[in-house]
RNA sequence: GUGGGUGUAGCUCAGGUGGUUAGAGCGUCUGGUUGUGGCCCAGAAGGUCGGGGGUUCAAGUCUCCUCACUCACCCCA
């Protein structure tokens, strides 16, 4: 047998990169139209700051990290997301001290051992933005009008931006409470999957698809009437910055993160096309002013989001590949190969992109490659003179012999062929 | 993690009730007259039928296990 790669782990290939690059680019580029700076931060971290950041109880830290012992006798762990390490450098860099509001942004490989299914790997790409240092609701608003702009330069359009506060931690904690109540209350007629979220993580019932669940939802309190006052005005503030921005959204009482430090302002953009299956999510964001304290770090405002790029990629309409030369040098016999190879040479040392065949193959079949590679000019390389080269331009059939030396300007358009063979 | 579906050439797929050298299209390669592509034509290469056990005179076809992919749930972005 031979070996195959790790499951859920998979190969991008140069077919597939070059929408990975636009994924990239395009965020890189809308990150920094908004003030946000790249930090590029490692694959691996201490095990314990994800217990601290993502809770001892979540599935991710309980089943799906990658952890090892390394040689040193040091608890590590593959990144499973992005926020803690982002959080994590922050602090460590003592970027607060330097300016008030620190706007970052990332991108690259997460790990989760979890089941792989479309959209979901093991190890799987995300991009993400983080804000450190504004409480405000703007800021809020400005992080989600990045992710629309980003979604929207993509060419998705058939996206739903839910949205919901959670309000301050200690809402949050009174709120929980009459839920639990509530619940239990209730658990006679709660589904098998929500009774087990009753202990672990009650704020999950809220978002359960089950339908025997439906009934007792509709009837739950709602977090929206625990929210203080600073809450709900903060809260408003972030839906008028968005109707005044012409930014879409409904309100989901019921969309919930099971982490502790999230805190008023949640949303999630949802694909409303079947393309995902199950996996609508694409990008997931909020408040969390909880968490650079859980860090050790003085209490710090923060909002983020992060998205997936193997759903974003899902989405998108495929793209041609584009490693398109402009030049394919054909060798007239095996023993102009050589000729061939100093051509392409010359020509690539002047920024043109440059493909051959060197296998001795018949000019035929060369030709045919030529064709294939959307090359617009073929140079045919000879044992003979070399002061004068015969050129084939692709797309309109016609063949010239130039002076070797005005090959550059003819291929780049500068110059044109002056005389004909054909 | 639970439950369903699928697994045959590089890719997309055919292969009733088990029976001789496993097929097609696309792609690749070589040709179709003396050195030149895209269309067309011909030929060739390429498969231990995901892997391993079992039943049988005989298994791609039945059975068990295993792996991978996929869908739903769970969880999440």
């Amino acid at each position: 047998m031979t070996v195959r790669s790790i499951r859920g782990m998979n190969d991008i290939l140069p077919h597939a990169v070059q929408a990975w690059r636009q994924l990239e680019t395009q965020f890189r580029d809308i990150c920094e139209l908004h003030g946000y700076g790249e930090v590029r931060l490692p694959v691996v971290e201490k095990t314990e700051l994800f217990h601290r950041t993502i809770g001892d109880t979540t599935d991710i830290v309980e089943k799906e990290m990658y952890s090892f012992v390394d040689k040193g006798g040091d608890a590590l762990t593959l990144r499973p997301e992005g926020t803690a390490a982002t959080a994590r450098a922050f602090l460590e860099h003592n970027a607060g001290a330097e300016e008030p509001v620190t706007k970052w942004f990332y991108m690259g490989s997460m790990y989760r051992r979890e089941r792989p299914a479309r959209g979901r790997y093991r190890q799987f790409h995300q991009i993400g933005a983080e804000c450190f240092g504004d409480p405000s609701p703007y800021a809020d608003a400005e992080l989600m009008a990045l992710a629309c702009a980003y979604l929207k330069s993509l060419g998705l359009h058939q996206l739903e931006v839910r949205i919901n506060s959670l309000g301050s931690s200690s809402a949050r904690t009174a709120y929980l409470s009459v839920l639990k109540e509530y619940f239990q209350a209730h658990r006679g007629s709660l589904s098998e999957d929500s009774l087990r979220r009753l202990e672990s993580n009650p704020m999950r019932i809220l978002d359960s698809k089950s339908p025997e669940d439906q009934a007792l939802l509709a009837q739950a309190p709602r977090l929206s009437q625990y929210l203080s006052e600073e809450d709900t005005d903060h809260f408003k503030t972030v839906q008028s910055c968005m109707d005044s921005l012409g930014l879409a959204y409904v309100i989901d009482p019921h969309l919930v993160r099971g982490l502790d430090y999230y805190s008023r302002t949640l949303f999630e953009v949802h694909d409303c096309t079947d393309a995902l299956g199950a996996q609508s999510a694409v990008c997931g964001g909020g408040r969390y002013d909880g968490l650079i304290p859980l860090l050790g770090g003085k209490p710090t405002p923060a909002v983020g989001f992060a998205m997936g790029l193997e759903r974003l990629l899902a989405l998108m309409p495929d793209s041609p590949s584009a490693r398109t030369p402009t030049v394919f040098v054909v060798s007239r016999s095996p023993s102009a190969r050589r000729e061939a190879l100093q051509i392409s040479s010359n020509l690539r040392a002047l920024g043109f992109s440059v493909d051959g065949d060197y296998r001795g193959t018949s000019v035929k079949s060369q030709m045919r490659r030529a064709s294939k590679s959307g090359a617009t000019w073929v140079v045919f390389a000879t044992d003979g003179d070399q002061n004068v080269i015969e050129i084939k331009n692709m797309e309109q059939g016609e063949q010239h012999t130039v002076a070797t030396e005005q090959l550059p300007q003819v291929i780049s358009g500068q110059r044109p062929p002056n005389s004909s063979t054909e």
